[in-house]
DNA sequence: GGGCTGATTTGCT
DNA sequence: GCAAATCAGCCCG
Protein backbone atom coordinates (compact mmCIF):
# COMPACT_ATOMS: atom_id res chain seq x y z
CA UNK A 1 0.00 0.00 0.00
CA UNK A 2 3.06 1.95 0.03
CA UNK A 3 2.68 3.01 -3.60
CA UNK A 4 -0.89 3.41 -3.09
CA UNK A 5 -0.17 6.17 -0.89
CA UNK A 6 2.66 7.65 -3.03
CA UNK A 7 0.15 8.02 -5.77
CA UNK A 8 -1.69 10.81 -3.55
CA UNK A 9 -0.38 14.36 -4.96
CA UNK A 10 1.06 13.13 -8.22
CA UNK A 11 -0.26 14.34 -11.55
CA UNK A 12 -2.22 12.55 -14.05
CA UNK A 13 -2.62 13.80 -17.58
CA UNK A 14 -4.30 12.91 -20.77
CA UNK A 15 -3.76 14.56 -23.71
CA UNK A 16 -3.65 17.83 -21.97
CA UNK A 17 -6.60 17.35 -19.57
CA UNK A 18 -5.85 16.26 -15.83
CA UNK A 19 -4.72 16.90 -12.19
CA UNK A 20 -3.93 16.23 -8.87
CA UNK A 21 -4.44 12.42 -7.50
CA UNK A 22 -6.86 13.11 -4.39
CA UNK A 23 -7.93 9.65 -3.67
CA UNK A 24 -6.97 6.11 -4.37
CA UNK A 25 -7.68 2.14 -3.48
CA UNK A 26 -5.59 -0.80 -3.19
CA UNK A 27 -6.48 -3.94 -4.89
CA UNK A 28 -3.32 -6.73 -4.37
CA UNK A 29 -3.32 -10.34 -5.24
CA UNK A 30 -5.48 -13.42 -6.06
CA UNK A 31 -5.80 -13.53 -1.63
CA UNK A 32 -7.83 -10.28 -1.85
CA UNK A 33 -11.47 -11.09 -2.13
CA UNK A 34 -12.07 -7.61 -3.90
CA UNK A 35 -9.54 -7.57 -6.29
CA UNK A 36 -10.70 -8.33 -9.91
CA UNK A 37 -7.86 -10.89 -9.25
CA UNK A 38 -9.07 -12.86 -7.07
CA UNK A 39 -11.23 -15.18 -9.54
CA UNK A 40 -8.12 -15.93 -11.56
CA UNK A 41 -6.51 -14.59 -14.32
CA UNK A 42 -8.49 -13.93 -17.47
CA UNK A 43 -9.36 -11.72 -20.31
CA UNK A 44 -10.56 -8.79 -18.30
CA UNK A 45 -8.14 -8.42 -15.79
CA UNK A 46 -5.00 -9.46 -17.92
CA UNK A 47 -3.74 -6.08 -17.88
CA UNK A 48 -2.92 -6.23 -14.35
CA UNK A 49 -0.85 -9.05 -14.50
CA UNK A 50 1.38 -7.11 -16.51
CA UNK A 51 4.18 -4.84 -16.72
CA UNK A 52 3.95 -1.96 -13.52
CA UNK A 53 3.21 1.22 -13.87
CA UNK A 54 0.96 0.65 -16.89
CA UNK A 55 -2.78 1.31 -17.07
CA UNK A 56 -5.78 -1.30 -15.82
CA UNK A 57 -8.91 -0.08 -17.33
CA UNK A 58 -12.24 -2.29 -17.20
CA UNK A 59 -15.56 -1.08 -18.23
CA UNK A 60 -18.41 -1.75 -15.17
CA UNK A 61 -21.94 -0.79 -14.74
CA UNK A 62 -22.86 -1.04 -18.08
CA UNK A 63 -21.12 2.99 -18.11
CA UNK A 64 -18.71 3.45 -16.86
CA UNK A 65 -14.29 3.07 -17.01
CA UNK A 66 -12.00 2.94 -14.36
CA UNK A 67 -8.81 3.10 -14.05
CA UNK A 68 -5.98 1.52 -12.37
CA UNK A 69 -2.27 2.02 -12.21
CA UNK A 70 -0.47 -1.39 -12.12
CA UNK A 71 2.06 -1.77 -8.93
CA UNK A 72 3.68 -5.09 -9.16
CA UNK A 73 6.00 -7.20 -10.94
CA UNK A 74 4.78 -8.99 -14.07
CA UNK A 75 2.51 -12.23 -12.63
CA UNK A 76 1.74 -10.73 -9.56
CA UNK A 77 -1.63 -9.12 -10.19
CA UNK A 78 -1.98 -5.59 -8.15
CA UNK A 79 -3.30 -2.08 -8.73
CA UNK A 80 -4.24 0.85 -7.38
CA UNK A 81 -7.91 2.18 -8.53
CA UNK A 82 -7.65 6.24 -8.84
CA UNK A 83 -11.00 7.81 -7.19
CA UNK A 84 -10.63 10.93 -7.49
CA UNK A 85 -8.46 14.05 -8.71
CA UNK A 86 -8.36 17.63 -8.79
CA UNK A 87 -8.40 19.27 -12.21
CA UNK A 88 -5.89 21.46 -13.09
CA UNK A 89 -5.27 20.96 -16.97
CA UNK A 90 -8.40 21.55 -19.69
CA UNK A 91 -11.68 22.41 -17.46
CA UNK A 92 -13.36 23.54 -20.32
CA UNK A 93 -13.01 19.86 -22.13
CA UNK A 94 -13.64 18.35 -18.77
CA UNK A 95 -17.19 20.09 -18.21
CA UNK A 96 -17.98 19.16 -22.19
CA UNK A 97 -16.97 15.61 -21.71
CA UNK A 98 -19.28 15.50 -18.43
CA UNK A 99 -22.10 17.91 -19.96
CA UNK A 100 -22.63 18.81 -16.30
CA UNK A 101 -24.75 21.51 -17.56
CA UNK A 102 -27.08 19.16 -18.88
CA UNK A 103 -28.26 17.86 -15.58
CA UNK A 104 -30.71 18.70 -13.29
CA UNK A 105 -28.69 19.49 -10.73
CA UNK A 106 -26.31 22.97 -10.40
CA UNK A 107 -23.40 22.66 -12.35
CA UNK A 108 -20.57 22.39 -9.80
CA UNK A 109 -16.91 21.30 -10.94
CA UNK A 110 -16.57 18.84 -7.86
CA UNK A 111 -19.02 17.10 -9.93
CA UNK A 112 -16.36 16.93 -12.57
CA UNK A 113 -13.61 14.32 -11.00
CA UNK A 114 -14.89 13.46 -7.54
CA UNK A 115 -15.39 9.55 -8.65
CA UNK A 116 -13.58 7.05 -10.92
CA UNK A 117 -16.21 7.07 -13.22
CA UNK A 118 -16.32 10.23 -13.43
CA UNK A 119 -12.72 11.24 -13.63
CA UNK A 120 -12.55 8.57 -16.66
CA UNK A 121 -15.27 10.23 -18.46
CA UNK A 122 -13.54 13.89 -17.97
CA UNK A 123 -10.18 12.68 -19.33
CA UNK A 124 -11.94 10.73 -21.82
CA UNK A 125 -10.17 7.25 -20.91
CA UNK A 126 -11.41 4.07 -22.07
CA UNK A 127 -10.57 0.50 -22.46
CA UNK A 128 -8.88 1.81 -25.97
CA UNK A 129 -5.38 2.97 -23.71
CA UNK A 130 -5.73 -0.38 -21.11
CA UNK A 131 -2.43 -1.79 -20.86
CA UNK A 132 -0.87 2.05 -22.03
CA UNK A 133 2.17 2.85 -20.14
CA UNK A 134 1.83 5.69 -17.85
CA UNK A 135 4.53 7.61 -18.91
CA UNK A 136 3.69 7.31 -22.68
CA UNK A 137 2.82 10.52 -24.67
CA UNK A 138 -1.22 10.02 -24.17
CA UNK A 139 -1.16 8.81 -20.96
CA UNK A 140 0.95 10.58 -17.97
CA UNK A 141 2.17 10.27 -14.57
CA UNK A 142 4.27 12.85 -13.23
CA UNK A 143 5.70 13.99 -9.66
CA UNK A 144 3.73 17.10 -8.21
CA UNK A 145 5.20 20.35 -8.84
CA UNK A 146 6.97 20.41 -5.62
CA UNK A 147 7.93 16.79 -5.79
CA UNK A 148 7.79 16.27 -2.24
CA UNK A 149 5.74 13.38 -0.61
CA UNK A 150 2.67 14.16 0.71
CA UNK A 151 3.21 14.24 4.75
CA UNK A 152 1.23 11.53 6.15
CA UNK A 153 -1.15 13.63 8.57
CA UNK A 154 -2.22 14.78 5.29
CA UNK A 155 -3.50 11.16 4.76
CA UNK A 156 -6.63 9.60 5.61
CA UNK A 157 -6.85 5.98 5.62
CA UNK A 158 -9.74 4.36 5.96
CA UNK A 159 -11.96 0.97 4.23
CA UNK A 160 -12.47 0.82 0.71
CA UNK A 161 -16.17 1.36 -0.81
CA UNK A 162 -18.51 0.40 -3.23
CA UNK A 163 -17.33 -3.40 -2.56
CA UNK A 164 -18.97 -6.50 -0.91
CA UNK A 165 -15.90 -8.76 -0.16
CA UNK A 166 -12.97 -7.61 1.53
CA UNK A 167 -14.31 -4.81 2.71
CA UNK A 168 -12.38 -4.84 6.13
CA UNK A 169 -9.09 -3.88 4.51
CA UNK A 170 -8.22 -0.19 5.21
CA UNK A 171 -6.70 0.56 1.77
CA UNK A 172 -8.66 3.17 0.70
CA UNK A 173 -6.05 6.48 0.98
CA UNK A 174 -7.50 10.50 0.24
CA UNK A 175 -5.74 13.88 1.05
CA UNK A 176 -7.46 15.35 4.32
CA UNK A 177 -10.13 18.41 3.49
CA UNK A 178 -9.34 18.20 -0.29
CA UNK A 179 -12.95 19.00 -1.88
CA UNK A 180 -12.86 16.84 -4.93
CA UNK A 181 -12.88 13.61 -2.51
CA UNK A 182 -15.90 11.01 -3.12
CA UNK A 183 -17.68 10.18 0.13
CA UNK A 184 -14.92 11.71 2.39
CA UNK A 185 -15.80 10.80 5.99
C1' DG B 1 -27.06 16.46 3.10
C1' DG B 2 -28.25 11.46 3.29
C1' DG B 3 -30.51 7.22 1.79
C1' DC B 4 -32.63 4.54 -1.81
C1' DT B 5 -33.28 2.94 -6.63
C1' DG B 6 -33.09 2.25 -11.71
C1' DA B 7 -30.10 2.38 -15.62
C1' DT B 8 -27.33 -0.41 -18.77
C1' DT B 9 -23.38 -3.38 -20.83
C1' DT B 10 -19.82 -6.64 -20.32
C1' DG B 11 -17.38 -10.61 -18.77
C1' DC B 12 -17.44 -14.72 -16.60
C1' DT B 13 -19.83 -19.16 -14.45
C1' DG C 1 -28.14 -15.57 -16.16
C1' DC C 2 -26.15 -12.49 -12.91
C1' DA C 3 -23.25 -9.45 -10.41
C1' DA C 4 -20.64 -5.45 -10.90
C1' DA C 5 -14.14 -1.22 -7.64
C1' DT C 6 -20.87 3.73 -10.28
C1' DC C 7 -23.80 7.63 -11.12
C1' DA C 8 -27.73 10.63 -11.13
C1' DG C 9 -32.47 11.51 -9.83
C1' DC C 10 -35.85 11.46 -6.45
C1' DC C 11 -37.64 11.74 -1.90
C1' DC C 12 -37.24 13.24 2.78
C1' DG C 13 -36.48 16.77 6.25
Amino acid sequence: MEIARCLLGKMLVCEGVGGLIVEVEGYVGQEDPACHASVGRTLRNEAMWGLPGHAYLYFTYGNHWMLNVVTEPEDYPAAVLIRAIQPIFGLELMRERRRLHLLKSKPDDRHLTNGPGKLCQALALTGELNGLSLQSERLFLAEAASGLALPSSEIVETTRIGITRGVDRPWRYYIKSNPFVSYPN
